[in-house]
DNA sequence: TACGGACCTTTC
DNA sequence: AAAGGTCCGT
């Protein structure tokens, strides 16, 4: 999408996932997703879109092609719930990220984490990558994976990582010993529960980041990542019998297999819909009992 | 297998 | 206390 193309109208788009690299530029929002840059702007209903990569690419990070809007409406017939939870979140898609190390580091700096603290700590992580040609300076791809696995413990504390300033290089160096990036890609063509069982394996990585990893990143759609908000969500609709207890591994597993059963390779989509809108609900909580926060996108 | 607690840091 | 958890010990 070269200057001066015409202006995509896009309408209006929620989105939620991968939304670590992207951050407000005066008017506009700017993003990186692999070794692309964007740029976007309000163009009077819709948005303008300018950056290095094409249309489609644009388009299929944010799942604004057809057979995204097929499935979400195979959704919202499959459960009434869920129909109504589509149509009080339109506009809502799941991101498709391009690059699965990126994602899959992104994703590292979350665990126990606030997002104004992981967007800081992806940008430290981006700092080490690359300028892009034809992208604003501060704009950096993503570090390659050797880059990180020489990343010391020492350095990424001093940057106020905590402990995943153990686990981030750590976890490099056994995806190089396992393959590399080549390794972490195949792992988009294994089945699922392979796919997460290799991911579990790497150090920091659990349960929850390795279901965001294979969602987001590697494009497994029966994946559902069980979080804070997830868990609320599902305790207090489907399983009130856990209520107050701990989310167990077996605990876990049910979760994904409640909506998997339901929603098949669709479940992670559907997963999305409880997040946001659980998110929501306790955010808006948070505003009525407090004060008005600026309003940011998700 | 289930539960508690530690782990880094910041905060609506 | 909780935040878009993980890991280890009992």
């Amino acid at each position: 999408m070269p200057e001066g193309s015409p202006p995509l109208d896009l309408g209006l788009c929620l989105t939620c996932g991968q939304v670590f690299r992207w951050w407000r530029d005066g008017e506009s929002w700017a993003g990186v997703d692999g070794d692309r840059f964007y740029r976007v702007a309000r163009d009077g209903t819709g948005l303008q879109v300018h950056g290095t990569g094409t249309e489609d690419e644009f388009k299929s990070l944010f799942g604004l092609d057809e057979t995204t809007a097929r499935s979400i409406e195979r959704i919202s017939r499959l459960d009434a719930a869920m129909g109504e939870r589509v149509g009080r979140l339109a506009g809502l898609r799941l991101m498709r990220p391009g690059c699965p190390v990126e994602t899959a580091f992104c994703f590292m700096t979350t665990s126990n984490n606030h997002l104004a603290r992981i967007h800081q700590m992806v940008r430290v992580l981006a700092s080490y990558g690359d300028r892009i040609p034809g992208a604003p300076v501060g704009a950096k791809r993503f570090p390659a994976l050797e880059r990180i696995a020489a990343l010391s413990e020492e350095e990424l504390r001093s940057k106020g990582f905590g402990y995943r300033a153990r686990t981030i290089p750590l976890a490099a160096r056994r995806m190089i010993e396992s393959g590399g990036k080549e390794w972490l890609e195949s792992l988009a063509k294994a089945p699922y529960e392979e796919a997460n069982r290799e991911l579990t394996g790497l150090p920091g990585v659990g349960n929850k980041l390795a279901d965001c990893i294979a969602l987001f990143a590697l494009g497994h759609g029966s994946a559902v990542p069980v979080d804070t908000h997830v868990w609320r969500a599902m305790t207090r609709d489907v399983f009130p019998d856990w209520r107050g207890k701990s989310l167990t591994d077996q605990r876990y597993r049910a979760i994904g297999d409640f909506l998997r059963e339901r929603f098949g390779e669709l479940a992670g989509m559907a997963h999305q819909y409880i997040f946001v809108e659980t998110m929501l609900m306790s955010r808006s909580q948070r505003i009525r009992e407090r004060r008005p926060e600026p309003a940011e996108p998700l």
